[in-house]
DNA sequence: TCCTCAAGTGTCAGCGACTGTCAATCATTG
DNA sequence: CAATGATTGACAGTCGCTGACACTTGAGGA
């Protein structure tokens, strides 16, 4: 486990967000697939090739920050109390997003950003896929959490489903805010008692 | 609303299917992404530009079949009676899976098809993609069913979630029978009858 | 001080998905 | 038979992305 990483690797991100600020406003102007990976290396000033050197695609450039959103839930999921009903632990976990909502500076910028991959059907599929990996990594969390109560007869499927139900929330949420971004704590929050499992 | 189509588009349809059924094979030997358009074109007998009039992209030859399952699960949850519990409608219209799992020939086939998607990240994010198309043609029908009961006070939020639940039972279902196929339905009811909400 | 080594970069060449264009072909219809 | 419209192949081009190689630069040791 790094913190916060050597010396090069925190110049590095310097120079990735650097890129990615670029590029977000290029994308914002013209349209995700209307920008080229030329276009973008050359207003930041370096070649293409290099791009590819500090994003593996272009689709990473858009989920630079969500990345990291997501692998702060799962940590949170994991580190919620054993005795905690499963339901409750998954809402509380998507604590971070609601609090990206609330504050202000970061819902314009993350709202900008949807608003991209929401144009964009390419964008879409690679989202839809880190959210499919959030929900993979919820379910280890969330399964690894039985084995340590010791129950053994945890329905694999079941647990599979209920992560995908609780990110269904999320994502409705997520929609929903798209209209309303102050909505989004009181949506998510209907969404997920509406859904809350009887058991 | 047409039902057989004209002669063009019937024998478009059958080039459509000597197309797919060739790029699968090729696809199952060697990869989806090592198997390449032009490879596929000169299987079939054709040139790279007209396998491109049949369809969009090499991603869409993998997804013919799976495109009308989904437009009967959504003509399915439409017919639904009005009185029907939604999360009982939702399950039933996923029947028509149920049975594609139940009969081996069928079971075969598409058990070769999840397995092609679920080695290429890209034909994932593509599957993902339509399952999310899935999930706004059911909301939309339940929605639609909700105005016909005149409830005005239906919350679109919770419709969306409600969806997502119960297609994330779909695929924690599908996901479990890679494993054994047999054991589809039983999965996809457990999951189900554990998400039930409420209300 | 000079040499060396490694990291970062630019250039170039190439692959594969996909698109536009145009001319040839073929079937249909009058 | 002639005109028409749909289908096709051939060709050229764009864009995302990768591999190979040469160059620069800055840090550290001889």
């Amino acid at each position: 486990m790094v913190a916060g990483g050597s010396l090069r690797e925190v110049s590095r991100r310097a120079v990735q967000s650097r890129i990615a600020r670029t590029a977000e406003s290029l994308f914002a102007d013209k349209g995700f697939e209307e920008t080229t990976v030329d276009e973008i290396a050359a207003a930041v000033g370096m070649s293409q090739r290099s791009f590819f050197r500090y994003f593996a695609s272009k689709d990473e450039v858009v989920f630079e920050g969500l990345e990291r959103l997501s692998e702060q839930l799962a940590t949170r999921l994991a580190a919620r109390p054993l005795e905690e009903p499963e339901w409750d632990s998954l809402r509380r976990s998507f604590d971070p997003v609601a609090e990206r909502f609330a504050d202000p500076e970061h819902r314009e910028h993350d709202a900008a950003i949807q608003r991209i991959i929401d144009r964009s059907p390419r964008l879409l599929a690679a989202y839809l896929c880190r959210l499919e990996r959030l929900q993979r990594a919820l379910t280890e969390a969330l399964l690894a959490r039985a084995v340590r109560r010791s129950e053994c007869g945890t329905d694999e499927v079941v647990v599979r489903a209920m992560v995908g139900g609780a990110c269904a929330c999320l994502h409705a949420a997520t929609l929903h805010a798209a209209e309303d971004p102050e909505a989004f704590g009181r949506g998510l929050d209907r969404a997920m008692t509406a859904l809350r499992p009887a058991a």
